[in-house]
DNA sequence: TGAGGTTACGCCTATCGTAATAATG
DNA sequence: CATTATTACGATAGGCGTAACCTCA
């Protein structure tokens, strides 16, 4: 599990439909569906419902997308904190 | 920030020398030395002291410490919490 | 047949490991 | 001089984009 793979299924998630997430990520459609299917693979169930209208969240889906804006919540701290600070007062 | 940098730099915050984490990880002491210069980078402030002994974690790494576990364990419990939630009951 | 997701395929970057190099008490 | 971290460098794997394909109402 990468952060990017968290990122790209938190967008497909609200968007419900790879193309309008791709977009809002300026990125290509086919790296997310890869990486949503890879994600899925490594969790062992499906997060999604694919319909001929996009992605519906399954509840496994629900459940993960819970965790993992917990875990880009996480991350953002984790920067902004270290970031905030400097090991040398010179530094920034 | 990738996830094996945060795991990278969770094990040499932990043996406080890279060798030591390298072997903990099986994996060779220069990717880790590289990724921790890496994260130190993209974080902006260093987070070891190097020592002719090993490293010695800097206040920004002590910091970044509690939130790299903190980061971590929500993985752990995004990935635990959905493979006991699978789509199909006949899955397992 | 149209909207959307997926697969195939080639390129490019990132990461690894081995070996050589530097730094320091 | 022994221990530890770093840099150089070649090989490999993983990720992206374009283009072609599939599926379903």
């Amino acid at each position: 599990m990468s952060l990017a793979q968290i990122r790209y299924f938190v967008a497909v998630a609200e968007e419900r439909n790879v193309g309008r997430a791709a977009r809002k990520l300026r990125i290509a459609q086919p790296p997310i569906s890869r990486q949503i299917r890879s994600l899925e693979d490594e969790l062992g169930s499906p997060l999604f419902a694919r319909t001929p209208r996009g992605m519906d969240l399954l509840p496994a889906g629900e459940l993960f997308l819970d965790h993992a804006r917990k875990i880009l919540a996480a991350v953002e701290l984790a920067t902004s904190a270290v970031r905030r600070t400097p090991s040398d007062p010179r530094d920034p």
